[in-house]
DNA sequence: ACCCGGATGGCAACAAGCTGCCAGCCCCGC
DNA sequence: GCGGGGCTGGCAGCTTGTTGCCATCCGGGT
């Protein structure tokens, strides 16, 4: 499985990349490397990768001396990451402590780390319980790399969107109900359709109405979609 | 500028990373390289780029013959390139000649190639009129910056989102409606404050559910913000 | 066993929205 | 100058939705 070789001698080769087995020989050959000055991007699959051996409280507090020392950190996570509440409540205070953090659209499948645009980790799939990551500081590359992770940073949703406060909370007969007015249906089918009375029914969509903060029908069809509720 | 070297010797350097400066050079040194055979994936910020020299019509047969090989073709473009009819007319025969496209919901500052999940050519930034090209073709950095594309493209709308057939056609005052709609302003106010009857504010936002297919305000509400619509 | 609170459902008054009909006006073409 | 078509606005009948009120039922606690 080779590339066919470029032709003639390479031009200029302005870094090499190199590829470590597992995390234990990353951060022994390349955790100096993690101490950004300006700028430390992540994309993660989930809250616990690259702080398996560390606790979150260590995390936090790393995050804090970035802050202090003026480091814009970016962490990007898989919409998974917000599935469990403990995660959620772990995220929220990522970001209290400094982080912007943001949860992608669409799942992320391998993670990455970009420090001070230098240099770029990348993790292979997960082989036997370990990872391959590759460590590459071509200024090309490393932009390049930068450059996607920040097209998809531009399209995620900032955590705060994810936060309860801030977020209705919609059960799943609510969300059977907005998908059957985002369907069109009128409140007497729909009610029957649901097995109850259209009384019940029109005071459950007024319930909805409040907890989206919507006057009209139509303002609240277009804040069930703004929210990105399930319908 | 330099990044702190890696400790010790390098375990493994499955490949190196040529950057060639200019498209000429690009395509003499690595043009073979464009011949994919199973995939190629380009992430463009316009239509033009990667085609400069040669025509259109030239792209669209390439095009057709990679169909005719099996080569999936995926292309990402900036939300730019939809903004002139006659490149989203250009994007539509893409499509239609096998590639699936897509539009970045954010602006996307550099391009990639990734051919074949094996070699990725990342451009710089244009200086004096040229770029610098990143190839590479060490596996975990490719795998890395298809992870990344692959994020960006699930977040991607289809090009078909775009095209006119499929998108309603709504004019200024169309989109005052949705605005004041949206707000949940009851006809009565918002007929008086556009300075028409009820009957004409009625009679237009009748037409505006005729024109986003809805039966019903909630279902329009939702409609118009899924079309991205400037409400 | 009894009581109370919460939920449901039926009814009704009212509001908001939907649409047809028709008169009047304006503009354009002949 | 006239006629016709298109648009607007008023009115009205009807539909759909909003919400209050009250009777009934059910489940839980004492």
């Amino acid at each position: 499985m080779t590339t066919a070789p470029i032709t003639a001698a390479p031009p200029s080769v302005a870094g090499q990349v190199i590829t470590l087995h597992g995390e234990t020989e990353l951060i022994a050959r390349a955790g100096h490397l993690f101490e950004a000055k300006t700028e430390f991007i992540c994309a993660a699959v989930d809250t616990s990768i690259w702080s398996m051996s560390i606790t979150r409280d260590h995390a936090l507090r790393r995050l804090a001396t970035h802050r202090a020392a003026g480091v814009a950190v970016y962490k990007l996570y898989n919409p998974a990451a917000v599935a469990e509440p403990a995660d959620l409540a772990h995220l929220a205070r990522v970001a209290e402590f400094g982080a912007q953090v943001r949860i992608c659209p669409s799942k992320l499948p391998h993670e990455a780390i970009i420090i001070d645009g230098r240099v770029a980790i990348l993790a292979g799939p997960t082989v036997a319980g370990e990872r391959d990551f590759s460590v590459v500081s071509v200024p090309g590359v490393v932009e390049g790399v930068r450059s996607l992770f920040m097209t998809t940073w531009q399209a995620a949703t900032d955590l705060a969107e994810y936060l309860p406060a801030s977020r209705p909370q919609v059960d799943e007969q609510g969300l059977t109900i907005l998908r059957l007015l985002s369907a069109g249906q009128k409140d007497e089918t729909a009610a029957r359709q649901l097995g109850f009375s259209v009384r019940t029914y029109r005071r459950r969509v007024a319930e909805l109405m409040d907890a989206l903060g919507a006057s009209s029908r139509f303002q609240a069809g277009v804040r069930a979609r703004e929210l990105g509720l399930r319908i």
